[in-house]
DNA sequence: CTATATACATAATTCACTTATGTATTAATC
DNA sequence: GATTAATACATAAGTGAATTATGTATATAG
């Protein structure tokens, strides 16, 4: 498992990029494909995962569905147009800023 | 500049590393250092930089010497041994996260 | 002589997160 | 058939690393 300083505003990126590639997605669904994809070494707790989901909807960023399956809710996430362009812009600057702090670290990734 | 959201987590990181690659240094000389180093894309402000300095000091990563420059103080830190041994851990610690991010994210530093 | 750069420091505030708690359904285990 | 774990949502309290603001003081440039 990573610091979970280091996680500190990367939430957004991770969410609006997994619901790029992945389509639409509800929550509990994107807590373990990340959790998957990062081979456990990245778990999104829900504290923090459902006030951000709610927070990029308000922005409108996101749009949602809910549905019932049986008796239970689930409510799917998908991004919005503006979403999707944000999305990219939200990646650029994440790489951007490695690239930055790469080279004040003096170190290389791969 | 970057969104100072990514930067959370890694003044430490950043101050220990260059430390490290640059021997002792005074505060305000890491703050333009860093600026130099990042193309004015990394600015750490003081209220940052001076408490994490001294908090790096207060848990024996960092020793002080304070110099006189005419009437000017000024006050060098430079990493103790258990200092060298975190900074090198931190920066490993950094490189995985965004190896991770890196593969969460589907995307290619250099 | 006035503004900017150098050089330190700390207090008030912000805000994204963790931790804790709550509700409820479904599946697995004993 | 009862308890535990997994699924699925949600919010409130607390933490802590940052920003912003403020303060002090010397040195330099226009």
């Amino acid at each position: 498992m990573h610091s979970p300083e280091l996680l500190k505003g990367t939430l957004q990126t991770i969410l609006l990029k997994v619901l790029k590639d992945h389509g639409k997605m509800y929550g509990y669904e994107i807590t373990q494909w990340v959790k998957e994809l990062s081979g456990s070494r990245l778990l999104l707790t829900e504290g923090a995962l459902y006030p951000t989901l709610h927070k990029l909807e308000a922005e409108g960023l996101l749009k949602t569905e809910t549905v019932m399956m049986g008796k239970r809710v689930r409510k799917y996430y998908a991004l919005t147009s503006q979403g999707r362009s944000i999305a990219k812009d939200r990646v650029t600057e994440f790489v951007d800023f490695i690239k930055t702090m790469s080279t004040v670290l003096q170190v290389h990734i791969d």
